[in-house]
DNA sequence: CAGTATCCACAATGATACTG
DNA sequence: CAGTATCATTGTGGATACTG
């Protein structure tokens, strides 16, 4: 995404959990830590490119934790950072407003 | 966007809600009714076609309301709906996330 | 005033194949 | 297992000009 226009705290936070893919990684991750192919499993429509790249940039924000182990096969661990347990309210009041809006499209059907 | 994999609904409302905009343009609607071009002026940065999209896109969610006034020169006046109402709790959350964002960044530099 | 229309740039995402 | 590399496609946003 390009840079900040407004310098709005709305729009900083968008900028950084606007993609398709982040804030659900990021809800997965709350129940605990997770390996790269768990987080394939629980969002199926991702691809690895995009997993990585989404993984790298949270990482980068400072809201995830990549662990390697040097075992073979290699195993890698992503977990939230103590920064990134303040998406928790994020991600549970997203649930609530898509739940809501599933919940509503249902009735109109 | 594609359609939800998933159906997940942090996905679903993150489809709705996802752009660069969105999210920011029911931050400001939250205060009260807004004419076109007040949102032009809260909202430095956006272009008019983004602006009429997205409002579009809102309006097509039922999250808001237009109302033409036959005058002249013609005056469009948007809200909140009912429904858009529910995303307050949505964009407090996220400003609050956005400003810790920006205090962080700002012990780092 | 509040848009549309048109064209364009680039960011985001995806598909597929390959690898230490 | 957990990635990279490469290429293609789509989506998002912007510039400019025009209009009822």
């Amino acid at each position: 995404m390009k840079s900040s226009a407004t310098g709005c705290s709305v729009e900083e936070a968008m900028r950084l959990l606007g993609g398709r893919w982040r804030l659900l990684l990021v809800s997965y991750l709350l129940d605990g830590p997770k390996r790269f192919n768990d987080l394939r499993r629980d969002v199926p429509g991702i691809s690895q490119r995009m997993l990585t790249l989404d993984l790298r940039a949270l990482e980068e924000a400072g809201l995830v934790l990549r662990t390697v182990f040097a075992e073979v096969p290699v195993k890698v661990e992503y977990q939230l950072t103590e920064d990134g347990e303040r998406l928790r309210p994020v991600v549970e009041v997203m649930r609530n407003f898509g739940l809501w809006l599933k919940a509503r499209s249902a009735l109109l059907v």
